[in-house]
DNA sequence: GTCTTATATGTCGTTGGATGACATATTCAG
DNA sequence: CTGAATATGTCATCCAACGACATATAAGAC
């Protein structure tokens, strides 16, 4: 298995990643956190989110990671971390994406950006 | 109908459109275009490109193109052009991969590029 | 002349991730 | 007690991508 053999990565997917970069995280703070890091452009519905979210276990790209004990409101937190493969998959994904505006400044003829 | 109805756009689509973006250009063509634009990474299956391509068309994003006349092997050519929605999209998904790029190197903390 | 290769367009069934609507549970503030 | 924010989850549907397959033509090799 490849990393390459997860990509392209769609929007929501690579954002749930780059949530999860630097610390772990649960479903919900992965929402707001997506929310935010998008300028509040990108609002993941709760069905993508958990969806992906198990699909992204499936692959082994994130793991569970052990919940706070804190109190707070709503069902139980589930927390979850990057593993190493989800790492490098984000990776890739950065570097494709990179490519991508390579070749879009090569034929739009944008300088840099 | 806002550009960004039509956002994100799947690599296969952008690639198209790029592929575009100076001169018209047959099916073929883009599929070779693309090939070499993208550095031997990305192949397009004809599935993928002439679907798309009928997609783009019924989107009003590309639109036939007077054909060449010269003699070659093969099917007869249908070539296409960006329209200028087709443009303003790929301009909009370019806009929308630096903001994705932006955020990643917030995250895993590039320097740049 | 025929065979192969490159050129060229097209169809079709399947897959897989995204999406929106809906459901459920808990804590806290007013 | 009621509503809002927090929190997880299911389900049916949609749609672009994908791979396999089909068809046609020109040119060059032999």
């Amino acid at each position: 298995m490849e990393q390459s053999d997860y990509l392209p990565l769609q929007e929501p997917t690579f954002f749930i990643l780059l949530s999860l970069a630097n610390e772990p995280r649960h479903g919900y703070a992965i929402l707001k956190d997506v929310e935010a890091l998008s300028g509040g452009k990108i609002r993941l519905g709760t069905g993508t989110l958990y969806g992906a979210l198990n699909r992204l276990l499936d692959q082994g790209l994130i793991q569970r990671s052990p919940n706070g004990v804190a109190s707070h409101p709503g069902k139980p937190r589930k927390a979850y971390q990057l593993t190493q493969t989800g790492l490098r998959v984000l990776q890739a994904e950065t570097s494709r994406l990179n490519h991508m505006l390579s070749a879009a400044r090569l034929r739009l003829g944008e300088t840099h950006t």
